[in-house]
DNA sequence: CAATAATACTTGTACGTACGAGTATTATTT
DNA sequence: AAATAATACTCGTACGTACAAGTATTATTG
């Protein structure tokens, strides 16, 4: 259970990073002197900081130094928060399926994970409506193996989000997103309630959790014309 | 005007792949077989292949090679970092007006502040291509109030935000972002090359910074088909 | 024939050295 | 005093060597 030289070091860097010991605009050692205080050679002290700099913990300035940098941990377009609190009050959530065992849709755009694809799919799809107006079409996929009792419970006030941190003690920590214009298809138009032709927001997000077996993929559909998806943040 | 080694390994093995030379699933030579082949040696073999890597062109694999990977780009817009250093290396940038006294638009989808109309509307306007495809049309309104100098010279590496950091010191510190699905109009269809009636992505963005008398607006119309709009975050 | 061991590859880590190039300070010259 | 040169730092590139560790093939063993 040995770790290599630079993750170490990289790791150290990063924990007095967190911790404030190094703030925002500050030089971290150089390598020369990273060198010397951790008894290593260059190429070990650059594979460190060069690791940071991936991570953009810092950047690198050629004779200068590494300067901590300000890191934007930020901006999940729909904040990870979900709808219920993005948009106003009179929402209305309807299930067209209650979440049961699926299959791992080709419908999912972002690369769905091998130990995913190996575990029992559960799926759960909902119409979201402002005042009685359809305004998304949600379709998720999760892996159910780390999710006991879930297909026995309803939500915990009508949201998964809050249901997974409540119930199961699991949090979000990440997403990656992809956005697309695309016209309705039939069944979609349909659902939506819009003429087949008009133009949708498709949004596919694979949300990471604290749990590193539970990965959720989500395919959004949106009618933008009245109620156009937003969100804003400051540091 | 000359180039690292390792760039010029790092291009022509780009090219390779581009070219078609190999293809998804193949194997790059070995580090030791481009040694011999271009007189290096390992560490800068590596360094061009690693730069291969951390642009997802390819993926190392301990014990075997290293392999070309399918590359599903997506434009990483959302982001604050902004347009450049989201996508890879290929991009190219048109100046459809460049930086000039324009006007407080209609076109402009966020509420502009007070303050912003009664002060000097300065506007750009840009096409981003990937390779030879055309996939964004920006457009960007801001106060010139505060940024002497700004129409006489260049984009600090293309980059507005790079100027406005390096030449004025302001930096972007949020934003708010509207999103929808419109169908392209003539003049947004022809600059785009796409039919009317392509479904068009179009971000409406108003970042707000360090200096209080600076807010930018943008309205972005997205080709989603081949390069969706993407990003990702993590805590 | 099947399981195991040896082998020849691959990439990963780490050592050490050298010089180039960018930045900032200090010393020197004018 | 101001411009210039020397310097001492930074990081960037590139050389060369060595061994560890993962993968696949081949040879050996039982």
């Amino acid at each position: 259970m040995k770790e290599t030289k630079y993750k170490e070091i990289h790791n150290h860097l990063k924990g007095q990073i967190q911790q404030g010991n190094y703030q925002i605009g500050d030089y971290l050692p150089s390598e020369n002197e990273l060198c010397v205080r951790f008894s290593i050679t260059r190429t070990t002290a650059r594979k460190a900081l060069d690791e940071l700099a991936k991570e953009s913990f810092i950047e690198r300035q050629h004779g200068k130094g590494s300067r901590v940098k300000e890191r934007r941990q930020s901006l999940g377009l729909l904040n990870v928060k979900g709808f219920s609190e993005a948009v106003g009050e009179d929402i209305k959530t309807l299930f067209l399926r209650k979440p049961a065992a699926g299959k791992w849709d080709s419908e999912i755009m972002l690369p769905v994970n091998d130990s995913d694809l190996n575990s029992i799919c559960l799926y759960f799809e909902r119409i979201r409506f402002v005042g009685n107006e359809p305004v998304m079409l949600e379709k998720n996929w999760f892996s159910g193996q780390v999710l006991p009792d879930f297909l026995c419970s309803e939500f915990i006030e009508g949201s998964f989000f809050k249901t997974l941190s409540k119930k199961y003690f699991i949090e979000i920590i990440g997403s990656s997103q992809e956005l697309r214009a695309e016209l309705a298809c039939g069944k979609n138009a349909g659902l939506l309630k819009v003429k087949t032709g008009t133009p949708l927001l498709h949004i596919s997000v694979k949300f990471s959790t604290s749990n590193s077996k539970l990965n959720i993929y989500s395919e959004l559909y949106c009618v933008t014309s009245v109620y156009p998806v937003g969100n804003s943040y400051f540091i």
